[in-house]
DNA sequence: TATTGTTATACTCTATAACTATA
DNA sequence: TATAGTTATAGAGTATAACAATA
């Protein structure tokens, strides 16, 4: 009667969204609660730490912001005195940002706790399963970026 | 200079978190814009369009949704005449979920599509990478549970 | 007194469109 | 006129707490 709850525990997207909910809340754990940044805020400041600049225009094209939230997380950032954010000589309606060193030591702080949170979950994986997670997920992001599949949302790589 | 930007592109979490929002998207479009649904309703839906009935309290043990979403997203399925909802006779708390005819039928109309939808997308990947997701997912999803990971969010498995 | 489900509230996210400044 | 970034607005989703009914 009721092992209609097995039918949907089996269904592979309802597993696969379930698994990604719950890793991402363990590491927005480490960088939200503990350091008060929200999940865009992060991946910008993440960014930002391994480069020397990055133009706005760039960071819409090659992640999963939109021009409005890259604004609003970069003026988080900037408040927080973790980013800075400038005209671009090249083109006075593009901004360029660059991680201050407060930036930098922040990440450097925040990283390895990520990781070790990461590590710690994915550890408790044997090798062998690690390694096909990685090499199934490099399949999916392909598959899902092929032309075909671009619903809305093209060029977001 | 710029590739930074592969480095947050090769960072495993982020790989998953982005991969897991596309293909959840994917799904969505079909349920939700064609349909209506919320990925909460569809969910409930799905369970009880195979099961005899379930009580509220199973559910809410057994599925990812608190008694708050529950309630919520068993209200607008009421609303919509797709499940009903009774008291229990075991225990006047407790609510026992059912659903109508006319959610079956919806369902069975709405399923072949989501199907359909996840197959065009995973059927871009040979069938080693399948499987590797698969396995892998099944092993992450144990990771997950495991009882040094339930930060809280305990028994949701 | 504890538990179940509902309702209320505030907060965050998301999507869209309007606006400004530059090109 | 088109593009880049910002601001405004409304809607959806989430988290928490208060509440009423039942145990």
């Amino acid at each position: 009667m009721t092992d209609a709850l097995s039918q949907i525990e089996a269904f592979f997207p309802y597993r696969f969204a379930v698994a990604a909910e719950r890793f991402s809340r363990n590491l927005m754990d480490v960088y939200g609660k503990s350091y008060g940044l929200s999940r865009e805020e992060w991946r910008l400041l993440f960014l930002l730490s391994q480069a020397d600049e990055i133009a706005s225009n760039e960071l819409v094209q090659r992640t999963t912001l939109d021009k409005v939230q890259l604004s609003r997380a970069a003026q988080k950032l900037v408040d927080k005195g973790l980013i800075t954010r400038e005209i671009s000589p090249l083109d006075r309606r593009v901004k360029v940002y660059k991680s201050t060193q407060k930036g930098r030591d922040l990440f450097q702080e925040i990283k390895p706790q990520v990781d070790a949170r990461a590590l710690e979950i994915l550890g408790a994986m044997d090798e062998t399963s690690r390694q096909s997670l990685q090499d199934g997920m490099n399949s999916l992001l392909k598959a899902l970026n092929a032309p075909e599949r671009l619903t809305e949302d093209p060029g977001a790589a």
